[in-house]
DNA sequence: TGACCAGCGGTCATATAGTGACCAAAGTTC
DNA sequence: GAACTTTGGTCACTATATGACCGCTGGTCA
């Protein structure tokens, strides 16, 4: 309520204003096309004022994709809370899976590039660390459905745990990747949705009925 | 949506702010009472910022009252659109009326101290003029509904519309002011409410009565 | 291939907004 | 009427905002 206060505040919203600006031509446009004066002018600001609150443009990219990063992760936070079976677990994770990144194709895109060549990219180191703590914890979440999905004996106990959950990852990324970098922009989503569907149908169908060495 | 624009509009919207904190300090305690530096810790800015948007305490009160003069006589344009008697409009008039001065009782204490002693006050030459107007409106509202009572043949032809109309003015200020500064706060409203009420019935009546001289 | 150019990230001198210690004057206390 | 307090208003200083400008880069073309 005083004066500090209210200067903090008004700081905090300013530059969560840049963010937001930031963030939607990002989004659209990608690192390299969006210059630090159309920031500016949606944000209504100056391009100087843009560095009182941000070093660099890298700065402001980074503090986007850091926050979107956990922010999606928290999507995934209640998956196994109400447990139906572990295939239905995998296809539900499946669906935010995709959704997050219809939503916010720009962040998709950084990931799959990341892990295409992580050492070529050179992105800010923390942003480095992030991503890779991000994809860990995703493959995690996988992970742990498939344990679930042995404990009830919905999957033998025998699946190699590592080779399975990387294939499904894989699998995941590989069909959206594909989409999305081709066809016609109407039928996208759709077309990914139901491609996800099949092809986790027909791993899961395969992972149920991998033959036990010792069964 | 642009540069400029969003700066003139912060600027409004601060000077908004320093009014909405002076008016209901000022409406609270009056304007001796009333210190800048208060304003300017409601309204959550230093003492000397306030001399950015206003050039001293009187401005500040002037404008305050100036608007909400304007404000004010809002409430009495459809008054008189859809005509039911012209009692029943004085009634309105008056309910109006005591309302708002309940709301902004240091606007009442103002206007009527100026009616009282109208040279000694020395407000803004800008202020004085404007009461001088409001006054006279108010009058003139009070007049237009007494033509209206003589056209519809609900009050004689030959009443002195002057006269008439100035002691109705009195009777409400006078009501209003005797209870605002007597009594129990609790009670006030309502005292002045049915007190206006009793007052107009018995002024009406005898207006609907007064001897026509030719008649 | 190298001279030229356009575009953009980032800087900096300048302008505007905000701050609070300070002052003079007016009021208050004793 | 001296000592003290209170407060409207000022001003030197700080923080925030601006946009012309600079240097670098990547592309173009002769």
């Amino acid at each position: 309520m005083g004066l500090v206060e209210r200067r903090i505040r008004e700081r905090e919203n300013r530059k969560n204003a840049i963010l937001k600006a930031a963030r939607r031509l990002f989004f659209e446009n990608g690192f390299r096309t969006v210059t630090i004066e159309s920031i500016a002018k949606k944000a209504e600001l100056s391009k100087g004022s843009i560095y009182l609150y941000f070093k660099s443009k890298e700065e402001i990219y980074t503090q986007i994709l850091l926050n979107d990063i956990d922010k999606f992760h928290e999507h995934f936070t209640d998956l196994l809370q109400n447990p139906t079976s572990a295939s239905e677990a995998l296809i539900r994770f499946a669906g935010i899976y995709v959704d997050l990144f219809l939503n916010d194709r720009e962040l998709f895109r950084i990931l799959m590039t990341f892990m295409l060549h992580t050492t070529t990219m050179n992105l800010p180191e923390e942003l480095n660390n992030h991503i890779i703590k991000s994809t860990n914890k995703n493959i995690s979440v996988i992970e742990e459905i498939f344990r679930y999905g042995i404990e009830r004996g919905e999957f033998p106990p025998t699946i190699n745990l590592r080779l399975s959950r990387n294939a499904l990852w894989g699998l995941l990324n590989g069909i959206i990747s594909l989409h999305l970098f081709t066809g016609s922009e109407s039928r996208r989503a759709e077309m990914i949705r139901s491609t996800i569907k099949a092809g986790l149908e027909i791993y899961i169908l395969g992972l149920k009925n991998q033959e036990q060495p010792n069964g």
